[in-house]
DNA sequence: GGCGGATGACCAG
DNA sequence: TGGTCCTCCGCCC
């Protein structure tokens, strides 16, 4: 999944294509049809994420809570089709660009969005402007599918959804030393710490895994045991990673001087796209020192690490 | 056509 | 800790 960057992102990306804007909500699957009778032809007054939350602000209304899960996706759409950004939006899960039919056989730009494709939870899309006579407005719509949570929520009830959340590396006001205060008196692992949304939020299994390769720290030493300096250097190095995860829309966490060209190894060739150390990577060499990269579950997940490089 | 896995989180016990 | 839910896709038969 989706881990925190992929929703700022799609906080983003959906305020540049929706906000201010009145739209066309409904729920072709059915399963958010109440919430979207409600605000269907209402204009999307602003986007907020924290961790791996995603809020669609609504003004009075109030806000769509969205929650992705393991696999949900938003997929974008646009007639004319979106062009010359290739770089603005690449693969990556949890949001990808459509590739629909999206003109009609004339050559003409369609008018509507096109026919939903299986379990669309929420699509949302801009109706076209009143004004006679005005040249055609380029038609955004968005589909959401297979989210854990798609519900409303007033402005309090979003509000606890947040105070539930730990700090996020990827929000501005985040304070570190909350999530600090849990993990110093822990005796969990910093491992499962990382990845319990009420100590930080936003993120996941592969930011999580690599964030301890990179600095060289044994994924079952205990939150109590490690010091303050090695806290503070996980968080910036959080903060650096994911800003820019939500630049590229992918995780890449490999230093400069450990890329395929720069080491003349091959390049990752599965469907996540990033470069990694250890994600994924169980019984290949390790990036740095050749040993096997081990993988265990833990809390349910899978853990990889590098037993050689990660032993402090 | 069926099975299992996946970047997540909830719940009961 | 185990079961469950959300949906899609690759793999195996």
């Amino acid at each position: 999944m989706p881990e925190g960057h992929t929703i700022h992102r799609l906080a983003r990306d959906c305020a540049e294509r929706f906000a201010g804007r009145d739209l066309a909500v409904s729920s072709p699957q059915g399963k958010f049809a109440d919430g979207a009778a409600l605000l269907d032809g209402s204009v999307l007054t602003g986007t907020d994420a924290h961790g791996k939350h995603l809020f669609l602000g609504f003004g009075p209304l109030g806000w769509v809570h969205i929650h992705l899960g393991l696999y949900g996706t938003f997929r974008f759409g646009a007639s004319p089709r979106e062009t010359g950004t290739g770089a603005g939006h690449p693969r990556g899960a949890g949001s990808q660009d459509a590739s629909p039919e999206d003109a009609l056989s004339d050559g003409e730009p369609a008018r509507v969005p096109p026919p939903p494709v299986g379990q669309v939870r929420l699509r949302l899309a801009t109706r076209p402007g009143k004004t006679p006579g005005a040249p055609p407005e380029t038609l955004y719509w968005a589909d959401l599918r297979g989210p854990t949570r798609c519900e409303l929520l007033t402005e309090p009830e979003k509000e606890a959804v947040s105070e539930r959340l730990g700090p996020d590396p990827l929000r501005v006001a985040s304070d570190p030393d909350a999530a600090w205060a849990r993990i110093s008196r822990s005796r969990t692992s910093v491992a499962a710490l990382l990845m319990d949304q009420k100590v930080v939020a936003g993120v996941g299994n592969v930011y999580r895994a690599e964030v301890l390769f990179r600095h060289g720290i044994d994924p079952y030493r205990a939150g109590r045991d490690l010091d303050r300096s090695e806290w503070e250097a996980l968080w910036a190095d959080l903060v650096a990673l994911m800003h820019e995860g939500v630049r590229n829309n992918r995780i890449d966490t490999v230093r400069d001087e450990h890329t395929p060209e720069a080491m003349g190894r091959p390049p990752r060739v599965d469907d996540h796209g990033g470069e990694v150390y250890v994600y994924r990577r169980a019984q290949q060499p390790c990036h740095l020192c050749g040993s096997e990269v081990r993988t265990a579950e833990l809390a349910g997940r899978n853990l990889f690490w590098c037993p050689s490089c990660q032993q402090s």
